[in-house]
DNA sequence: GAGCACTGC
């Protein structure tokens, strides 16, 4: 028990107080880590030493941080020897359990060697902490530290920089803004920039019912209060803006089946009101369930009230998420995520052990949710004894409530801090280059707080980060240090960490995000946004089977969920690169819904599945495009999962049991026939965790690239080297060194096992034996094309293909493994828009596959070609 | 020659 012997003396309340130490990113800050900087550097800042310093200051806090990971990785077997305690793990779990403790001992000794060592910091690489993908992921983020020193390469002049420092002696520099900008004092000699930007202020948004005492009294909580007695916690609960209107809400469950809650952040809705439920005894005659858009939402809200009500968290007080079930027979209060909700209608339609259904964050209106919708408005009419609360954002409440027949609509203010909305004059013609410079006169003028800028990919993120840096660095000393932070889903998990790590004193932290930091996580310190008001948001053409990512203007409802992110933690403002006319006429009230941009294939699999034959008389709150829906059951019917009437068919009903694409799912079950399930299930766990596989960073794309082609050798097509990296990752027993080495990203492959391991239980349940086939390439082909035989193309003359059923040009996706290959069939995964339409995900077929697999589809006229023509002719032809 | 964000008994 190593972890004990560490933490043996613990008590209960402290085991929890950690826990949720870890899963709550968005209350517990690092403030100790501040102080500790803030000592070290002890405000001199002065001169040419800072930099040397703080380089000093780093190499310290890097060691330091090395220790309190092992700390927390200690904490981390604790915590979970102690959270399921008297709860039977799975193998899985157990495993991995028994692993963090290996990795605890092997982190002690090493760091035991090391300190006999000379320092180096630069050399020194921490491992990474294994865990199942979830809440405490995004705390273990720490090795970026070390990332920032490779990155910063010492000194040199650059032609880029000779280039800055020219730029920068054009601009204005009044003396005395030196060291300044930390003071009070913004009026004091601004830097002043050649192409500065003007924004006028043009409105407030304030936290309703703002009241300073309440959130100074919350917002300041510390490690002090945390560390008292539960009553203290009551006591916190009653200073929650919606504590007042306890009474008045019950009052109304009571007297309406459905009712529309209206409460932003902070009001405290989603972790009091199932409790107020429980405790005016609704849960004697069912459970209360309430639905998260996001994984972490459901694990650390659970955890939150069953702090509150003095429970374990799993007993009366769980969550539900995929891979991880934390609820047992006395669980009342039931966090989960949407998906899983909708997955609980299939084994119990009317949903009779919940007595009250809460779907929050319903603004976000994800693809599970907008199901939701529908289905619990139609259990509603058939059990009068079912409540409904459906929580969402301000703007859309009263569509809400239209969709459920007039339900009233119950408001709470929430509780935030105010924040200045700062409007351009007139319109920004290059938004990059005004966020930049916004981002630098907020840098040189205001008083401290760290920038959130959003940006919409990658690519604009790697390009400001350069631009920022080359502008920063030509100005040396004479402003101060600005820490600039990438943030984009796909960056791997050890730079992401970078955003989490405290500013230092005296310096200013720019984030640069998609819109992940819009929902999904949430960093302290914030107090400016910059917010251009774009975000690609994926679009679906149904008639050409073409996903895409276009880069959008955003709604009023994603504006102001960016403004807010400046106000979470004290008054913030919000610098938006257009007009407030722009705001007020061009942008929509919300975003458009994703069931009305997206590929239909599994929802109408879903609903399918769910008995509901009429898709048309399905009431969604916005219909789905009838192309789409057309479309998707011309697919569904094309895989044999629907018969010519409409209705599941024995294959559907298996691939449904999958949570798979469609397409996918077929290829697994078709599985069985080839003999060759092992291999074909993990392909499918690689394809679903999507493109985010390979890692190729910029300034190493060469040894990036050479790391890929060797899984490509024989040019087997991606599919079958997608089974490579896997094989190969499982060989080094799930290395993550193996990664690091091969340009490989740890956490896409550690999501790729749980998937294959969830689809490894439920090719039993399905029946599907698991065989395995490696050597039989064709094998395993064949069964791809049984999943993907509508998605073929033929190679033109050109270098181009078309597609074979509905004849639309495309290209091999440049990162693809066949792309100087161009075989003269291929199947692949997915169409994408993006420069060009392109394949990604592509293997080589032989064309009489398509008919023996396919017939009804492909006939021998549709596969015939000058290469076959050599073939004796009418053999396989149909009909 | 290229990469928004989530999620699934």
């Amino acid at each position: 028990m190593v972890g004990m012997e560490y933490q043996g003396a613990d008590n209960e309340l402290q085991k929890k107080k950690r826990f949720r130490r870890k899963i709550e990113s968005e209350e517990e800050d690092e403030d100790y880590e501040v102080i500790r900087i803030r000592q070290r550097e002890d405000g001199r800042t002065t001169s040419n030493e800072i930099e040397s310093l703080r380089i000093l200051s780093r190499q310290k806090y890097l060691k330091k941080r090395e220790l309190k990971k092992l700390q927390e990785l200690r904490d981390e077997i604790v915590d979970e020897e102690y959270l399921f305690e008297g709860v039977s793990l799975t193998e899985a779990e157990i495993l991995g359990l028994r692993y963090k403790k290996r990795l605890c001992d092997v982190a002690n000794k090493k760091r035991r060697l090391s300190v006999e060592e000379e320092e180096d910091a630069s050399e020194y690489r921490i491992p990474e902490v294994y865990d199942r993908e979830g809440a405490v992921d995004q705390q273990k983020r720490f090795s970026a530290a070390l990332q920032r020193y490779r990155d910063d390469p010492e000194g040199g002049v650059s032609p880029q920089k000779a280039w800055e420092d020219h730029q920068s002696r054009k601009a204005t520099l009044n003396y005395g803004s030196r060291n300044k900008k930390q003071t009070s004092d913004q009026e004091d000699y601004p830097f002043v920039f050649e192409d500065q930007i003007e924004f006028i202020k043009a409105s407030v948004m304030a936290g309703e019912e703002f009241d300073d005492n309440v959130l100074n009294g919350k917002s300041h909580d510390n490690a002090a209060a945390k560390s008292a007695a539960s009553d203290k916690i009551q006591e916190e609960r009653k200073t929650l803006p919606i504590y007042q209107y306890r009474d008045a809400f019950l009052q109304a469950v009571n007297d309406y089946q459905v009712l529309i809650i209206v409460g932003e952040t902070g009001s405290g809705k989603t972790t009091q009101i199932p409790q107020y439920l429980h405790e005016a005894g609704y849960t004697k005659r069912g459970k209360v369930g309430c639905t998260q858009p996001r994984r972490v939402a459901a694990m650390s809200v659970a955890a939150r009230v069953a702090k509150e009500m003095g429970v374990k968290l799993g007993h009366e007080v769980g969550y539900s998420i995929r891979f991880e079930d934390c609820t047992s027979e006395n669980t009342v209060l039931k966090y989960m995520t949407d998906g899983m909700l909708l997955k609980e209608f299939t084994d119990e339609p009317d949903l009779a052990s919940y007595s009250i259904l809460m779907l929050d964050e319903a603004h976000e209106r994800t693809l599970p949710t907008d199901l939701l919708f529908g289905l619990v408005k139609d259990i509603a009419r058939l059990r009068p004894d079912l409540k409904v609360l459906i929580s969402s954002a301000t703007l859309d409440a009263e569509k809400f409530s239209d969709f459920f027949d007039s339900a009233p609509v119950f408001k709470i203010p929430g509780r935030r801090f105010p924040v200045e909305i700062h409007y351009t004059l007139a319109p920004e013609a290059d938004y990059m280059d005004a966020a930049i410079v916004t981002a630098l006169q907020i840098h040189t003028r205001e008083p401290p707080g760290d920038i959130l800028m959003f940006l919409t990919g990658q690519d604009e993120i790697e390009t400001a980060e350069e631009i920022l840096k080359q502008r920063t660095r030509g100005l040396g000393n004479k402003i101060a240090e600005l820490i600039i932070c990438p943030i984009y889903a796909i960056l791997p998990t050890e730079l992401q960490a970078k955003i989490f790590e405290p500013t230092p004193h005296g310096a200013r932290k720019v984030v640069l995000a998609t819109n992940i930091a819009e929902t999904s996580l949430t960093i302290d310190g914030i107090k400016y946004v910059i917010d251009p008001g774009f975000c690609k948001i994926k679009s679906y053409s149904a008639k050409t089977g073409m996903e895409s990512l276009q880069v959008t203007p955003i709604s009023k409802a994603s504006a102001n969920q960016r403004a807010g992110r400046s106000g979470r933690t004290g008054p913030g403002k919000c610098f938006r690169l257009y007009t407030a006319f722009n705001f007020q006429h061009d942008l929509d009230d919300n975003s458009v819904p994703e069931i009305q941009r997206t590929n239909l294939l599994n929802v109408v699999l879903t609903m399918k599945n769910l008995g509901i034959n009429n898709l048309i008389n399905f009431e969604f709150m916005d219909q789905p495009p009838s192309e789409a829906i057309l479309k998707a059951l011309e697919l569904l019917f094309a895989l044999s999962a629907l018969d010519k009437k409409g209705h599941l068919t024995k294959v559907g009903k298996r691939m449904a049991e999958f949570p798979l694409d469609p397409m996918l799912s077929k290829m697994v079950v078709a599985s069985d026939k080839y003999k060759c399930s092992e291999e074909i299930i993990t392909i499918a766990a690689m394809l679903s965790v999507g493109n985010a596989i390979f890692y190729c960073p910029k300034d190493k794309r060469v040894l990036a690239e050479n790391a890929k082609i060797s899984f490509h050798e024989g040019n087997v097509g991606d599919h079958i080297a997608l089974l490579r990296v896997y094989n190969s990752w499982k060989e080094t027993n799930f290395s993550t060194q193996w990664c690091y080495e091969n340009y490989i990203q740890v956490r896409s492959m550690k999501r790729a096992r749980d998937i294959r391991d969830q689809l490894e239980g439920l090719l039993e349940k399905v029946g599907i034996e698991l065989t395995s086939n490696p050597n039989d390439l064709d094998a395993i082909k064949k069964c791809i094309t049984s999943g993907f035989f509508p998605h073929t193309a033929r190679l033109q003359k050109n270098g181009a293909y078309t597609t074979l059923k509905h004849p639309q040009t495309v290209y091999v996706h440049p990162s693809s493994g066949l792309a100087e290959v161009l075989p003269r069939w291929v199947v692949y995964h997915e169409l994408v828009l993006t420069s060009k339409e392109y394949m990604r995900q592509v293997t080589e077929v032989k064309p009489e596959w398509l008919v023996e697999i396919a017939p009804h589809y492909y006939q021998m006229k549709d596969v015939d070609d000058p290469a076959l023509k050599k073939m004796p002719r009418g053999k396989g032809r149909i009909g």
